[in-house]
DNA sequence: ATTATCTATAGATCTATAGATAATGC
DNA sequence: ATTATCTATAGATCTATAGATAATGC
């Protein structure tokens, strides 16, 4: 069951034998590394093939060019929150607005802080303006929105807050990540979102509320 | 008084003349507008100085390297905030921490996002990262510091809050105003200062506060 | 025959330096 | 003589394409 470890293809001059799928991967992990650390326009394309374990020009037998590297990688980074978010805004939850606005939260800054490399600092990037990820840019504003549903339905007191300043705060803790790499995802997941639900004015959260969250994801079957 | 347009050395092949003093703040300012427009590794030096109206040789006669560009952009962009924030934290005021806090908050986010270009987005680039460019982080970590100073002594009651939190809030209203330029600067300053007293809780800002925070910053001559 | 890679390279830049030049200042 | 610019260019890339090649599959 291990023999066959060259498949169809040429071998790589680097020795390292992988499938279709696996060079796929290799190499949106290796931009994704370079990515959030050096930026889009920085890397190179070279640089992402080196640590894919292939040669340059082979990325483009996966990828028409190297901004769709970047659309595939900033679509898996907002998608997992938006169908939190769709499923948290629009199923009859009994759950009030303001667990749900925690969980949304919590959600979306352990999906961005628990991957692999620091993705949510691609929002940051300037290229996410560019026109080809429109795309990239739409399912964003969708997740906006659904902040933006869950903040005016769970506040209490306080006049309104721009949702851009709920959101704001989420995605600055890909900022914070990538200052202090070292940080817990959990904890900070579990702060940022106790400091949304304030912003949102829908009161203190407590533990009951945060578990009643946690458990809300559960069932959704995301953790 | 007008006629001496021309100074000393060379004539600019564009026609435009200027003095030395000039030519730099030209450099500055296009630099200023296409690294947080476009970023910094996708913006040639060419086109720096194309807009300027100067050759591309001729900004190393200004600056050293590229990379100095965005040096002097960079501490351009912390040293009028956390000037403001050492004058807070250090001079002994009458008024309490929460006005100081609130004082702090709209005096950055007006700063950043009153300049004339989106200069707040340059702390948001990767390269910011660089070995070169340590001198601005250590003053960006002193800014960030007088934030902790305040939010702590601010705190009425809610648990302690990261201060991550409330400057990455700050910070996000660059990312707010990359994705809607025609923002109401003064509005989402001093929507931003609340969300800050907010999550530092330090109770709700009233307009007493902040009446009180804004002479607190014309008696400091800044505005 | 198909697949997944490779080598080689075209064509376009990009940063920074060398050295010339056209002003003013003394 | 000094200053601020210019022209020209070295040397180093960088992205993407063309076409060859070394596997497996039929």
């Amino acid at each position: 069951m291990d023999g066959k470890a060259t498949g169809v293809g040429r071998p790589r001059a680097s020795g390292a034998a992988a499938s279709r799928q696996d060079a796929r991967e290799a190499v949106l992990d290796a931009a994704g590394e370079l990515f959030t650390g050096a930026g889009y326009a920085a890397t190179t394309t070279r640089a992402i093939a080196e640590r894919a374990g292939l040669r340059q020009a082979s990325l483009y037998y996966h990828f028409p060019a190297k901004e769709d590297i970047l659309a595939e990688l900033l679509a898996a980074t907002v998608r997992p929150s938006l169908a939190v978010a769709v499923g948290l805004v629009s199923s009859p939850s009994l759950e009030p607005a303001s667990v749900r606005l925690w969980a949304l939260a919590y959600a979306d800054v352990r999906l961005l802080g628990g991957a692999r490399h620091n993705i949510g600092a691609l929002y940051l990037l300037p290229e996410v303006s560019s026109p080809n990820l429109a795309g990239f840019r739409a399912e964003r504003a969708e997740l906006k929105a659904a902040y933006g549903t869950l903040v005016a339905a769970a506040r209490q007191s306080v006049s309104a807050i721009r949702t851009d300043l709920v959101f704001g705060l989420v995605e600055s803790t890909a900022i914070t990540r990538r200052d202090d790499p070292a940080l817990d995802v959990e904890a900070h997941a579990r702060e940022a979102a106790d400091a949304v639900l304030r912003l949102a004015g829908a009161g203190e959260p407590d533990d009951p509320l945060r578990a009643a969250a946690r458990s809300l994801l559960e069932v959704a079957g995301r953790t």
